[in-house]
DNA sequence: ATCTATTAATAAAG
DNA sequence: TCTTTATTAATAGAT
């Protein structure tokens, strides 16, 4: 639909290619807008640029659009594959530390950096706020973790402890402590990992 | 582009409105991906029909697109109005604690409620798929356990060995296989806590 | 789903 | 980036 046919790969030239992305984009998020109203759809559209520009489209909003394409996708992983729950789940829980992670970080800078115009009594206010909603955040992640391994955790230990008893009964040098003590290993270092999380999410910035 | 022009406004016949969405949709998609082609733009869309179906399509993932628009309308907004930065991180807090809550409720219900019917052939058959989805994590994290561990899970191998065998001459069903397999649960009881679950497919945003 | 007249999108040029 | 225009591509309506 132009003077010439063209192949689909890649524009080379990089001016033709930001003549066609400009062009293309705007039909792309028209054709959007007229799909969402004709047919009464929920579009979410996104389009980075080569060169990093954002340019989107939402017939409602995005975040609403991406909600609901997060909740459909659950559904459907979950009616898909049920074993794969669980898994799912794990993969939430380490999404959301990193975010707290990365909100940690914002949130440093942001205490650090650009609160100039706040006094410092509003400051403080924040600061408990933001801390207690934290401390929030890190008993639920530590709860959710905890149970998954206290339910899978118990059931091996009956069976573990079962076989510990059997080997002690007929061994020669190690008693049963030291046997347990050696099998316990492996619990100590699933309470290191979870304890992980108990590190300070953020400190209180010192003046500077 | 068709027999007759039309206007853009809802399609009130639902059969029409069906048909015109299936093809527009496709070309739509279409569009999409030769626009991601031709000019080597990153393109998420997500498209809901007015019937709750999910069409999408993605130029790298979904994941990936919507966690770089998040990206970008966060540091957007934190450009625009550094007033209102904190109230922004107080949202994402809350909506994080919101998500994080249901997540719990979510796990909890899972592990509570499938867990308390089931025999122990069930409970084994259970362990055994979740050890399976999670064979590819634990693989990909067992190369980070330390020496140390490592030393100490060869010694605590010897020693289970020796008693096993014991144990084995002496038993009244089970056999070495069964022993050793019960015995190395300890072991990938720590893999399988030590391992981060992978990338999430999708993540649930927390704020567009 | 397939066909095709017609409109819409757009490639190339200015 | 905007306009123009020849041409291809998308699709509305019919089957």
């Amino acid at each position: 639909m132009g003077r010439g046919k063209i192949v689909i790969q890649r524009i080379n030239d990089s001016t033709s290619r930001q003549v066609t992305f400009s062009k293309r984009r705007k039909g792309l998020i028209k054709k959007a807008k007229e799909l969402a109203i004709l047919c009464d759809a929920e579009i979410g559209l996104i389009i980075f640029s080569n060169t990093d520009k954002l340019y989107d489209f939402a017939s409602s909003s995005m975040k609403s659009a991406i909600e609901r394409f997060n909740k459909t996708k659950m559904e459907q992983q979950q009616l898909s594959n049920p074993a794969s729950e669980v898994k799912f789940w794990q993969t939430e829980v380490t999404t959301l530390r990193q975010e707290l992670h990365s909100l940690q970080d914002n949130h440093r800078q942001l205490m650090g950096q650009q609160l100039n115009g706040l006094s410092v009594k509003e400051l403080i206010t924040i600061e408990s706020q933001l801390e207690m909603s934290l401390r929030g955040i890190r008993m639920k992640k530590e709860q959710i973790l905890t149970n998954e391994i206290k339910e899978q955790t118990r059931k091996r230990n009956i069976i573990h402890h079962e076989n510990l008893a059997y080997a002690a009964s007929s061994t020669n040098g190690m008693g049963l402590r030291e046997l347990e003590d050696a099998a316990d290993e492996s619990h100590a270092q699933v309470r290191l990992q979870l304890s992980q999380p108990e590190q300070p999410l953020y400190k209180i910035p010192s003046k500077s």
